[in-house]
RNA sequence: GCCGAUGUAGUUCAAUGGUAGAACGGGGGACUCAUAAGCCUCAAAAAAUGGUUCAAUUCCAUUCAUCGGCACCA
């Protein structure tokens, strides 16, 4: 049985500046990908940019650029992000950054929608759409304000018909509810797994798949139809097949979504949907095997719970954060301090107060006095047994509970903190060496193990410890300064 | 409007049909290995109303408040 895992974020859609919610999921997938690693799985984690679509093409526009040059900037700016969240290379781990105007992804897309219009689950007909003749543009039903353009209210909206392809979602309601039924951890947390069961028993309509290239040139060609280019469900979700090589290279497919059991997708609340009925009806439709875990993360608010946003100044910009406090300190931050799954406020105080309790004073204070301890009175480093990491920070993770797995080392980081309170080592070599001695071991092994727990939630301290441990230091400046 | 969820110390969360736990923050204390850190200790909480029950924070109903979804926005 082969030990392979695939994790997958969603792609970020490159039309503003990267935000707590894209840092929150990049580094939970990464804690994740770390953990299996850790526990002997080879593992392949993708990442990338979506980078198609009329938004973009606005934004290029704007800024009198090329879309190409436009999303190669942030394409880059997106990468830089992930080694400041500390997603760079590690051994065991296949990385990997899509951009969805990648060739290679091109021609997945084209190959995927050939493969679903052949088994009969694409069609075409009349899309209406809402039309302002004041604005002279398209507008939505959630561009609307009472059925009305909010700029132009007195002006009735004309219906026009265009041609577009549909995907026959409506003919997923039984198979999706099947597929439910049969993985039980299809999506987590439960009380998501229910919300779009909910919709799915609801009844389903075919959703469109693409739009006239002569209003959006910058997309996916329609194969066989160069007047129609694909809409987003057709490109950007069909990134996590041709991440692994689908279809040029079936054997890497194989090894990455066969042999794994499906990939593990983490997304936010708001793509529910889109992954866990749509996504999954699209590899039905083309006979590909399902994911099988999709990860449903809450949103990051500001205080109060209101959204964050430019106009509240209540935003939270994560590169800033890192600059002050490092990638550590940021992984910290979005493991244990942000609920796994719910809505949660943060402000840049709760930050800073979180990283002088749990930080500074709490894990880095402990590796001052236990290392100091060491340093002074040991002849030679610890030899620290081979496993001692409890079982249950395993189970927590392996239930993507990466907040309670997280506190359960702060837990053991307290139970250390106590027990030189009781047991006063410092005092005790003074006056019996032997017992003491006995007793700074005894605390060095469990540093220890509080550092090979922090591997796969802070990979550059759980280095940093391992290393004072195994050259017997106590380290040259404070790992976490305090911050005031 | 419909569907779903939530409402517990100042704050962020937890457990529970029978003394409501913790963390941060605040007050006090003894100590000194450590980053004025750590430890001990104190104060501090169930949105409202009604029902079921010997007993309700927990179950049910209603009200109020907040959040999410109600599809072509990525």
């Amino acid at each position: 049985m082969p030990k392979n895992f695939y994790i997958t974020t969603t792609l970020p859609y490159v039309n503003a500046e990267a935000h707590m919610g894209h840092a929150l999921e990049i580094v939970r997938a990464d804690v994740i990908a770390r953990y299996k690693k850790l526990i002997g799985f080879e593992v392949f984690f993708n990442t990338g940019t979506d980078e198609h679509g009329q938004k973009i093409y606005q934004k290029a526009l704007e800024n009198k650029q090329t879309p190409e040059a436009y999303t190669a900037f942030y394409a880059e700016k997106f990468q830089d992000l992930l080694k400041l969240l500390g997603v760079v290379e590690t051994e065991g781990i296949t990385r990997n950054f899509i951009r969805t105007t990648d060739a290679s992804h091109v021609k997945s897309a084209q190959a995927f929608w050939q493969l679903c219009d052949k088994n009969g689950f694409i069609y075409k007909k009349n899309y209406q759409i809402k039309y302002c003749v004041g604005c002279e543009l398209e507008k939505t039903d959630s561009d609307l304000v009472n059925g009305c353009c909010p700029d132009h209210p007195n002006r009735e909206l004309e219906i026009r018909d265009e041609e577009n392809y549909f995907f026959k979602f409506s003919e997923f309601q039984k198979p999706l509810l099947a597929f439910y039924d049969k993985n039980p951890d299809f999506v987590a947390p439960n009380f998501r797994f229910k919300e779009i069961r909910n919709f799915v028993e609801a009844g389903l309509s075919d959703f469109s798949i693409s739009r006239l290239k002569a209003k959006m040139p910058w997309g996916i060609e329609v194969p066989n139809d160069s007047t129609q280019v694909m809409y987003v469900w057709f490109d950007a979700l069909v990134n996590y097949i041709s991440a692994i090589g689908w279809p040029a290279d079936l054997e890497k497919f194989t090894k990455w979504q066969v042999e794994t059991g499906g990939m593990v997708q983490y997304c936010g609340k708001d793509n529910l949907r889109q992954q866990t009925a749509m996504w999954q009806s699209m590899l039905l439709a083309a006979g590909l095997p399902n994911s099988k875990t999709v990860v449903i993360d809450g949103f990051v608010t500001g205080a109060g719970g209101i959204k964050m946003s430019k106009s509240m100044g209540n935003g939270i910009n994560p590169v800033d954060h890192i600059g002050v406090y490092g990638t550590d300190a940021m992984r910290y931050y979005v493991t244990r301090e942000l609920s796994s799954f719910e809505d949660t406020a943060m402000t840049a105080e709760m930050f800073k107060e979180a990283y002088n309790a749990n930080l500074a004073n709490g894990l880095g204070n402990l590796i001052s006095r236990v290392m100091k301890m060491a340093e002074t009175n040991l002849s030679e480093p610890v030899t620290v047994p081979e496993k001692t990491i409890p079982q249950e920070f395993f189970d927590l993770l392996e239930k993507f509970e990466i907040q309670k797995a997280t506190d359960l080392i702060w837990q053991k980081i307290a139970e250390a903190d106590k027990m030189i309170q009781e047991t006063q080592p410092f005092k005790l070599v003074k006056t019996d060496k032997e017992k003491g001695v006995e007793i700074i071991k005894d605390l060095v092994t469990r540093l220890y193990t509080i550092g090979r727990m922090l591997n796969p939630i802070m990979p550059e301290t759980s280095k940093k410890i391992k290393d004072l441990v195994k050259a017997n230091k106590s380290p040259a400046a404070p790992l976490f300064l305090r911050k005031d």
